[in-house]
DNA sequence: TGTTAATATATGATAAGTCTTATATGTGAT
DNA sequence: ATCACATATAAGACTTATCATATATTAACA
C-alpha cells in the first residue's frame, strides 16, 4: 500500500505526528497522492502494529498532546524493500480516459466542452505546479537535504512534463474535432 | 464511481453479461482501467438496484445460463450526466511518483536500477499499445461504429503520447544521474 | 480416465479510501 | 462576547477494490 510507504518515507526524514504529516502531504505530494486526514491516523497506528514505527506521547500545556511517531529499523528495512520493488501496473488508473473513451456518445459540442474543461483543469495544474517550489521551499530548508530536494523537484518536473504533453495532445484533438476530422454522430463517415 | 459508468458506457452499445463485460474490459480499457471480475458482477447488481440497468435471464442448454443486462433510460441519462461532469482531481493518483519522491534515500546504483526498471516497464507498455489496435479490431468491427472507434483510438494515442513523453523524461533523468548531476548521498554538493 | 480450459455467476474476507462528525484547547479578530 | 481559526486526534459509516474460493457444465486433450 502506497500511503503506508509514503508515511514511512517522511518519517525517515524525522519524527512526526499525524497532524504534521497531513500538512507535509498537502504541500509536497498532494498533486499526485492526496492523503485523507483520518486515513493518515489509521495508517500510523497500523505502522505501529507492524512494528515499523513507534509512538511517543509529547505532552503540551497550551495545546493538545501530540503523538509523535519515529521510524524503527524494521520500518527502514521495509521502506528500502518497497522503494526497490517494482509497482504492479494494476496500480495505475486514469479515470479521465474513461470519459474520453466514451465521448463518442456525446454530440460534438458536448465533446468540445468536455475536452476544453479538461484543458482548463490541466492549465490550472500547470499554474499550481509553478507555486509548488515556493510552497515547499520552507520544508526543503527545514529538512536541508539537497539530495532529497533534487528528487522532489524531479517529481515536479515529471508532473509538469506529463501535463504539458497531455495538454498539447488535448489541444490537437480539440482542433481535429473542430475541423470535423472525425466521424459524425449517427453518420457513416 | 468510474467502474459503474464504464459499464454503463459499454451497455449503451448493447446488452451484455458480466462475463462479456470482463472480456470487453480486458481488451479495450484494461491499460488504463483494469477491472476485477467479482467487482463487475457486484457493480452490475448495483446498477440494477439503482434502476440504471435491467437483467434478463437467457437460458442456455449447453452452457450455464447468462444474465444479460440492458441499459435503461435512467441509465442513459446518468451516463450522459457523468460524461459531461468534470472529474475531481482527487481521482488522480501516481504511485510511481511516490517512489521517485523518496528515491534520494537510496544509493545511486539502486536509484538507477529503479529508474531503469520503470523505463523497461514503460517500453513494455509502449510495445503492448502496438498490439491493442489488432486486439480491439474485432470488437470495433462488431460494434461497427467509426465514431466510437475514433475515440477509442484517441485513448490509445493519449496513452502512447503520455508514456513516450514520460519515458523520454526518465531517460534524461537516468543520464543526469549517471553523469552525477545530482547531490550525492550524505554529501553537501 | 483424469486434467485442463472455457463458459458463467457469485460470496466471503479483507484492504484501502472517503466523508462526516466528535472532542478538546487556545488565540486573535469583530 | 462570540465567532472563526489553528492545533491535535480519532471513531463510525460507507464505498470501492482485491483476492481467494465455490459452483456447475461442456469440450478438448493426453
Amino acid at each position: 500500500m502506497s500511503l503506508e510507504h509514503a508515511i514511512l518515507g517522511f518519517l525517515n526524514y524525522g519524527p512526526a505526528s499525524g497532524y504534521d504529516l497531513k500538512k507535509t502531504f498537502d504541500f509536497s505530494v498532494q498533486h499526485f497522492w492526496p492523503a485523507d486526514q483520518s486515513q493518515i491516523y489509521r495508517t500510523l497506528s497500523r505502522l505501529e502494529d507492524k512494528g515499523w514505527a513507534e509512538q511517543e506521547l509529547v505532552e503540551q500545556e497550551d495545546r493538545p498532546d501530540r503523538k509523535v511517531y519515529h521510524i524503527t529499523e524494521a520500518g527502514q528495512e521495509e521502506l528500502h524493500r518497497w522503494l526497490t520493488t517494482p509497482l504492479s501496473p494494476k496500480a495505475l488508473r486514469e479515470p479521465r480516459l474513461i470519459q474520453v473513451f466514451f465521448a463518442g456518445q456525446l454530440d460534438d459540442e458536448e465533446i468540445i466542452e468536455m475536452l476544453e474543461r479538461l484543458a482548463v483543469a490541466m492549465r490550472g495544474t500547470l499554474a499550481r505546479y509553478d507555486q509548488v517550489p515556493q510552497e515547499s521551499a520552507e520544508y526543503c530548508d527545514a529538512v536541508g537535504q539537497p539530495r532529497e530536494e533534487f528528487f522532489w523537484m524531479l517529481t515536479l518536473e515529471w508532473g509538469i512534463n506529463a501535463t504539458r504533453s497531455q495538454l498539447k495532445w488535448l489541444e490537437d484533438i480539440i482542433r481535429r474535432i473542430r475541423n470535423k476530422e472525425h466521424p459524425s454522430l449517427g453518420g457513416e463517415n
